[in-house]
DNA sequence: CCTTGTGAAAACTTTCACAGCT
DNA sequence: AGCTGTGAAAGTTTTCACAAGG
């Protein structure tokens, strides 16, 4: 599907999922097709950013009219590899953890939650929206006989690392990460940390910069 | 505190809320003093550019011995102004608002969750976690009596356009968007956009990406 | 005429190579 | 000796300028 990328700038790859969500909107609507011009708008970058990450595809706009929204969706939704189901487990079911187990964006994308691991005996052998939570002892035994593609960590920091260790010898593929701290993606995996709290510290900065400037 | 640089690249401003995760539970563990080699190593990075990221800051370090853990967690919270506390209100007080209500490290970091907001009666005029919901239709009047920092969204896309409405004519600083869909930072506001979903779907495509390669 | 597509330039980020302290 | 600090080089991303198709 690809014209000279060998894989997708890590920008453009940030940007075609954000694409999808405009488009999904725009789809729901009722409209077709939109220019470069009009979608950059709505992302809050530029016409020409919108055209250079679609350079890596082969041409789907027409000039003059625009990108046929069905078209421009099923290719990045095909070369996301979006069009199968990716399984999850989330390990840590709190608050966060449970969050995302009802999330229906994820199932609508595809992605789905098979099982939860928790240290809580409260929370062990119940379910959460019919996802089972099992002990976190279970979780080497568990990934075993399941294959799964992606772990989400939504524990706390000191809990890591002890779960690191199984999630290494099994076939896990990928990893996202709620906690604070850094998951090395060595060892063959893929992993993306993601602090929240990280983003209120950048808006702190940025909130404090701009009273400076005053 | 700066030396040359007029405001920290972005990048690097990333990374400095990063270090900071890491050089608490450094200190936690009673060490005094670390490395750009060590830092580099826990962060996946090099330690070149651990050091790059501190050429924006008066000396810090020691030749030959490495940083002070103390001095740098203190220049850094200086900088990105987490010596103060910020207020914080969450728009949506659906699973994910109310994981964020609860958030500990939010509360530790200094970012105080002053109100909620939904439009769910069963929701209205209840407080979780000692925070109190507002019915949404209180949130024009709400800013108006309180200084409020951030905005926190958490709701579903297509609430997201009326309550913009009525933060553009607010105080309100800055937006951290959950939404799906861009915030678009015209008028004056800072915004940043974390859609859980879309890292999700990065991890599709590196997955296949992988897989291909094999 | 409108909008896509794209080499080339500009801007930004990371890495290299090495000078400079302690 | 060991680690910090930094100008210069390399690599990546964005923007510019304009060619080309409907």
């Amino acid at each position: 599907m690809k014209k000279n990328c060998k894989s997708l700038p890590q920008y453009t790859l940030k940007r075609l999922t954000e694409y999808l969500n405009i488009l999904y909107q725009l789809r729901e609507k009722g409209i077709s097709s939109i220019s470069s011009g009009e979608l950059a708008q709505r992302m809050n970058i530029t016409d020409v950013q919108v055209r250079k990450d679609l350079s890596c595809f082969d041409s789907i706009g027409k000039r003059g009219v625009g990108y046929d929204i069905d078209k421009f969706i099923s290719i990045i939704e095909e070369d996301l590899g979006l069009n199968r189901e990716l399984s999850v487990i989330i390990i840590g079911a709190g608050r966060l953890g449970s969050a995302l187990i009802h999330y229906k964006r994820l199932s609508k994308a595809r992605f789905r939650v098979k099982a939860g691991f928790d240290i809580a005996k409260d929370k062990i052998n119940k379910t959460i929206n019919k996802v089972k939570i099992f002990s976190i002892e279970k979780l080497d035994e568990y990934l075993k006989e399941n294959k799964i593609d992606i772990a989400v960590f939504t524990v706390p920091e000191d809990e890591v690392e002890g779960i690191m260790d199984i999630i290494k010898k099994s076939d896990i593929k990928a990893i996202l990460n709620f906690s604070p701290g850094i998951i090395n993606s060595r060892e063959n995996l893929i992993v993306r940390n993601l602090d929240i709290v990280s983003d209120f510290k950048i808006l702190s900065y940025k909130i404090k910069e701009k009273n400076n400037a005053d």
